[in-house]
DNA sequence: CAAACATATGCGCATATCCGTATATATACT
DNA sequence: AGTATATATACGGATATGCGCATATGTTTG
């Protein structure tokens, strides 16, 4: 598992901190809805959705076109604190709305 | 007051980690003593220390030829609760060890 | 297979970060 | 003033980081 100053290195990149919060908030999300509700390019997020799954920090999963991604199930308590610790610090309301707002949104994958 | 990414940058470092939960464990400590326990050289203590007070996460105080560093005592609570959370993942008992058997410590600053 | 959509990656560049070494500054003591 | 101790900083170099852009890969549908 990783090294505390490993995961407050991967919470240190705005990108990636507030898809972290944002999985925290919504649950799964695939990649198309955090470039939506983040807007940011879509190289961008995906390089940072995979470098916090390299490091064992989130999971993804492929449905049909979609990559899913979550928190990992065996995040360790420690760091699932130090992420709703972050969440009181982080506003994240514009980003949720933008998100709701999103045409197209794929099919949430609840399983 | 930082950002909560400009604070996870902070905590990404080791050296700097290693600082912080020593001044929850510790309370007020001097440069030499984060030297002394971390077994790291001055200028890189002394740099680390800094950086932080710079950022507003610590407060130093000159109390004649030692400078004592500690939390800032405004720390917003979601990051004391980080720090709190830090400290289950990270391994201290060396280092507080090695700061308890200091030579010549410098009288604390209890003050 | 071809087109459309979703996601991932390779590349080059600009910048940030961190370190060791040497040195500067500040204080204490004689 | 002069020495010893404590702390801070300047400098140069090695490495890491993050980005945009272009392109590759994977999946669905016609």
């Amino acid at each position: 598992m990783f090294e505390p100053e490993t995961f407050f290195r991967a919470l240190s990149d705005p990108t990636r901190l507030r898809c972290l919060l944002l999985m925290v908030a919504e649950g799964r999300l695939c990649v198309c809805e955090f470039v939506h509700a983040l807007d940011l390019s879509q190289p961008r997020v995906s390089r940072h959705l995979g470098h916090l799954r390299d490091l064992g920090i989130v999971q993804d999963e492929r449905r049909g076109q979609w990559v899913h991604y979550r928190l990992h199930p065996e995040l360790p308590a420690w760091a699932y604190q130090v992420l709703e610790a972050a969440g009181q610090a982080e506003e994240l309301q514009s980003i949720q709305a933008r998100l709701a707002a999103m045409p197209n949104r794929p099919p949430a994958a609840s399983g």
